[in-house]
DNA sequence: CGGGCTTACGGTGTGCGTAAATATC
DNA sequence: GATATTTACGCACACCGTAAGCCCG
């Protein structure tokens, strides 16, 4: 399980489109289609019910939908504050990093 | 910035060692350091620092330890989750994944 | 010297993209 | 027939392990 399966799983659930989702991720439907797979296959539940016109919900995926953003969340306030400890060394004056790494 | 970085951040945090920390991890020395310095220049910012006796937190790294623990601890949360979800459609008599997979 | 972190190098595995196939309305 | 998901194939990227280098007590 990877930070971009969670990813995924959330684009999909709110796209309720494998493709739409996929279009949004800025990839192509397949690997979109295998990551969800193996995502299913690694918890060993069904989180999705594929129909002709789109995906939808099954009760395993809507319990973990909040469960999942909430992880992401987390990964996003590590990132800020991270950023914010940056801010107060550059403020200081420290060089931590050479190479900034532009991301 | 992945999953398994957190987790490699983590345990150097424990272990003060980096060399400790890969045996604790199953992985060797060169791996761990790689992926750590990886997260550092990924973040902007130095972790740890390194000393010939081991590695110590500098204050970036003492202020995400925490954070870095709820992710992984939300992470693990995530799974239980799936697990109850699991156990409620066994008892309905559910088959959801024809291929168990194992793990 | 000895312990510990880092860089170089080769091999393996995983993930993405394009193309083709299947099923439903 | 059109839309959406899935499988097949080929390629590139990333990670790990072994080996060698560097630095400090």
């Amino acid at each position: 399980m990877s930070l971009d399966q969670l990813s995924y799983f959330v684009a999909v659930a709110e796209e309720g489109n494998i493709g739409r989702a996929a279009r949004r991720l800025h990839i192509s439907q397949p690997p979109l289609t295998r990551q969800i797979r193996q995502l299913e296959s690694e918890l060993g539940v069904e989180l999705f019910l594929r129909t002709p016109r789109g995906v939808q919900l099954l009760p395993a995926g809507h319990a973990l939908l909040p469960r999942v953003r909430r992880v992401l969340a987390e990964v996003v306030a590590v990132k800020e504050s991270v950023r914010d400890s940056r801010a107060c060394a550059d403020e200081r004056g420290d060089s931590e990093l050479p190479s900034p790494a532009s991301r």
